[in-house]
DNA sequence: ATGTAATATTACCGTATAGTTATGAAGTAA
DNA sequence: TTACTTCATAACTATACGGTAATATTACAT
């Protein structure tokens, strides 16, 4: 992140922009044990099927997900698992924040 | 990323959501060098105070930078280095994409 | 060819947000 | 005090985007 100018800029917005619905990241989440089709990302995100292929479409054009047709279905992988590194580390800082909070909120009520 | 929640999810989507605006993107970017007021900040990212003062206060509100005020000035910081190792993660990935040309892609991997 | 299932796409609505302009608040110096 | 500097915060506009409902497309079966 040295030099980065501002079209680099954007692409590194657009980037992290795919990783900001709880929807996107629930199918990653999902994901994680192998391609699923849309069929059972709908039900198991809880969403309806628009919507969910909406996002998956989303994601593949930002080649986070691939995408391959089998018959009727339409089965999706992860295509970058380093996105799970990314959730790891921002995991990881909530994580602190949260503990942190935790410890001064302990100090007012314990 | 194992068995994250709704709620959990909404966290990290937000904490995504921080890092989506190239100017935001830019500031990150500049106080890597160490800390800024916000007239500094405004002359190098090339946009209006108010604006920036917008974005500061957005990271700041999302732990991302430190508030420092000495005399009518006001100094931000970087709160979390962790952010940058994001952003390689995610210049990483951008660099690695094939269709992107030579040029563009020096950019994200040197 | 007709019908059915799975997925994608379109059109629409509501909301969220980036940017601008103008104003306000806080500190400092005369 | 008044004036000036620095920063924050409205109020507003325009645009982007998520969700839904309806429709289109694709593949397969009968």
């Amino acid at each position: 992140m040295s030099k980065l100018d501002d079209r680099a800029l954007e692409y590194v917005a657009k980037y992290f922009k795919a990783l900001t619905e709880p929807m996107r990241l629930k199918v990653l989440n999902t994901l994680q044990d192998g391609e699923k089709n849309v069929s059972q990302l709908t039900e198991i995100s809880g969403g309806t099927q628009a919507n969910v292929s909406k996002h998956l479409s989303m994601l593949a054009q930002h080649e986070l997900v691939k995408r391959e047709s089998r018959g009727t279905n339409v089965y999706y992988s992860i295509a970058d698992q380093s996105v799970y590194e990314l959730c790891e580390l921002v995991c990881g800082q909530i994580g602190n924040r949260m503990s942190m909070n935790a410890d001064i909120k302990k100090m007012f009520t314990a």
